[in-house]
DNA sequence: AAAGCCAATTGACTCAGATCAAATTTGAGT
DNA sequence: ACTCAAATTTGATCTGAGTCAATTGGCTTT
């Protein structure tokens, strides 16, 4: 019976059995709404270092990432980048009122996402508040995050803002992947400059730092959080 | 028939003649259901410095403001402030998943508030979408200024950041009151200072400059833009 | 395994903005 | 108008992070 599977679901995939099921936009929806709504989505890969939308582009398409990490991001004419977020599997992109994109998003190595056109997703959502609402949900809990993220490159030294990260991308894996001090590092160190208002030479000097202080070994693609307490304690939140 | 509108209305006050009607997240509600929602909302006077809440307190209202301007805000434990934002008329306060509300809010000079108690309001939302759809316009709007914030925190000079948050200032002011080359400033140089990341000194010495330069007048309560072109070049949008 | 390449680190030096310290102006209360 | 306190401006100096310039280390390719 594959080939009738095929025709319903083009992808050969269902939301039903999808990694992010519980955790993003669709967690919302009831079996029958999911059943729709799978015809809505399909699912996109895109290597590290594409481009999936640019900050002036029309905005033709939502997306709920589904794997992987994304570095969004926006550019002065300068060359100038403030990385304003990582999105990582169940966040939802796409949102905004302008009709356009006001960042642009890559993929830091292989990411696939589920992308909804925007016509038919904002029909779907018209007849079904609870969707809408889990969307409110999630653009609240962003800007409560993108307000931390003002303290920190407002009001924080490099050293503070490091510790912070580091602390805070953990917490975003340990929901995702369970705990663990091994921390991933995906993104440059270029990446985590333009993230933290530093320049990539100062992020180096910090790593090195920490190591030096016994706070964190630096490891091949993360580092290991050897002295959690150390760290809150440097981040002084 | 004075008692009688003071029966219906305690306030004196109906929401089809409030100043911020158009704007605000009234907007998406229509003449029957805004009769409704006036019962819902209670207008509060608070003064200059008076705080409407606090970071840490479990929210127990909405807030719609219709006059005056506030500073949103937020603490590190040592002392250091930064500001993420400033809330005019029309601007909606109090959204949150946590249950708590994540800056604190003070009142600069008078102002005025529509208040609304959360869950009486929660329950009007639930069978209106439009107005959920409305909140989370605000949201999404917020979010993306907040974004643009990020930029200019992580990534611009001193310079630019004055003569960024003043002409963004400006705007502001344009689209509530109309066109005008003066513009007040009711926010303290402390207050300007922790919204740009910046020290008092450099602020204020950056305000110097920009005058010796003429591109701005410093005058009472705010400062007159002299030449709006050279303000733009300095802010290098 | 040698060469080439890119990311990351390290070092030396500089500078924008912070800090410390007065003046000066503004404003509220008498 | 006069006084005191607070806000702002100005000046002198310092410093954390940036800039510029090599190295070093890891991968990939040959």
């Amino acid at each position: 019976m594959k080939p009738s599977v095929v025709m319903i679901e083009p992808n050969g995939h269902f939301c039903s059995d999808c990694a992010v099921r519980g955790a993003a936009v669709c967690s919302s929806l009831n079996a029958a709404e999911l059943r729709e709504f799978e015809h809505l989505g399909r699912r996109v890969h895109f290597d590290g270092g594409e481009t999936v939308f640019s900050e002036e582009d029309i905005t033709t398409s939502f997306y709920n990432v589904l794997e992987g990490v994304m570095r969004l991001y926006k550019l002065l004419p300068d060359g100038r980048r403030q990385i304003v977020g990582f999105a990582l599997p169940g966040d939802f992109l796409g949102m905004n009122i302008s009709g356009r994109h006001n960042f642009s998003a890559d993929a830091i190595g292989v990411v696939t996402v589920c992308q909804f056109a925007k016509a038919p997703f904002g029909r779907f959502i018209e007849d079904r508040p609870q969707l809408l609402k889990r969307i409110n949900e999630l653009a609240i809990r962003e800007l409560s995050q993108a307000r931390d993220h003002m303290v920190l490159l407002g009001r924080r030294s490099a050293d503070e803002k490091v510790a912070t990260f580091l602390l805070s991308w953990r917490e975003r894996l340990v929901a995702l992947k369970g705990l663990s001090d091994t921390v991933p590092l995906p993104m440059s160190r270029q990446d985590i400059a333009d993230y933290l208002g530093l320049t990539i030479e100062t992020v180096s000097r910090t790593f090195t730092k920490l190591e030096r202080h016994g706070v964190i070994e630096i490891i091949h693609g993360g580092i290991s959080l050897l002295d959690p307490a150390r760290a809150e304690a440097l981040a002084a939140a």
